[in-house]
DNA sequence: TTACGTGCAAATAATTTGCAGTCCC
DNA sequence: GGGACTGCAAATTATTTGCACGTAA
């Protein structure tokens, strides 16, 4: 259904008459991250960043961008995410030991894990509190705090 | 040096004058677990609850094992580990997207993850709290909530 | 004896890499 | 035009599995 056409219309990537579109703020986006928009990046970030905070893997969104008809390749999209998460564009989250996340909410916050069907789910923001932290070790500095609640199917209680 | 010949002395595994022997409170686990207690899982459990608490890897873990001679291979101590996970005897941690982190303290407390050299550290119990957790969705229940504090060596201060 | 465990090697799964061809500046 | 980017396939890494053989009860 949804096409790439939808996306950075052959004319506009010339730059007119198009200031506030979305795609336009995505190239800045990149450009300011030393990242070339290129035909990929511009969709990939599309699909990460025009529908509010989301995670992915590079599978899931792989996917994504197939069904959109992105022309891409796995690899690319690994290579994308990566880049994005170095560029501070994404932030990377580890809850299990196999898949890897991406988080387009790159504010501090924290996450649900549905563990049924593995998903994640943020943590309002200002809802968790983690409190007396303890000195980091000399020489050391903290550099992230990840707080994972996880969550399953409440036990069938009696009644 | 130390060789697998501290373990299990051959004349013991019959159970003679040896009650407060660890060897023999392994064996009770073990069985309590409905795992017969076999040489490799005694000496796995040897190694990973002989010395305090202590965090491996599948890979850590069967390094210990080759070093101190202990006959086993790679895929019995991925099976080990899951098993006495299943049992309870080990708490499985996700820190990063690749290696799976094996804990024997199965006590709730948190995690330091040093990201220099991808190592863990346990969290003095009682120095960190969460506070304000969020009510788990309709019809589930919390299971875990795991805290990880990230540290990277201090940005070099300027003097 | 007999089911449960173990070892080995092959199978998977997720991710990375090498390199030739393509595209942006 | 030239270097950055991409795609494909082959390579890696972490982990799992199938199956013949060994071993605890």
């Amino acid at each position: 259904m949804a096409e790439l056409r939808t996306f950075p219309p052959r004319s506009a990537q010339t730059g007119e008459a198009m200031n506030a579109c979305p795609v336009h703020l995505l190239r800045g986006k990149l450009r300011r991250a030393s990242l070339r928009p290129t035909r990929q990046r511009i969709a990939l970030g599309w699909l990460l960043f025009g529908k509010g905070d989301r995670h992915v893997t590079a599978e899931t969104l792989y996917e994504e961008a197939v069904a959109m008809k992105v022309p891409v390749s796995l690899a690319t999209v690994y290579n994308t995410l990566h880049q994005f998460t170095q560029a501070g564009l994404l932030n990377e989250i580890a809850v299990d030991g196999s898949r890897t996340y991406f988080d387009t909410n790159i504010t501090p916050h924290h996450h649900f894990l549905i563990e049924e069907t593995n998903s994640l789910l943020d943590i309002p923001k200002g809802e968790v509190a983690v409190s007396g932290l303890p000195q980091a070790p000399e020489g050391t500095e903290i550099s992230r705090v990840d707080v994972i609640v996880r969550i399953k199917r409440a036990a069938a209680a009696a009644r």
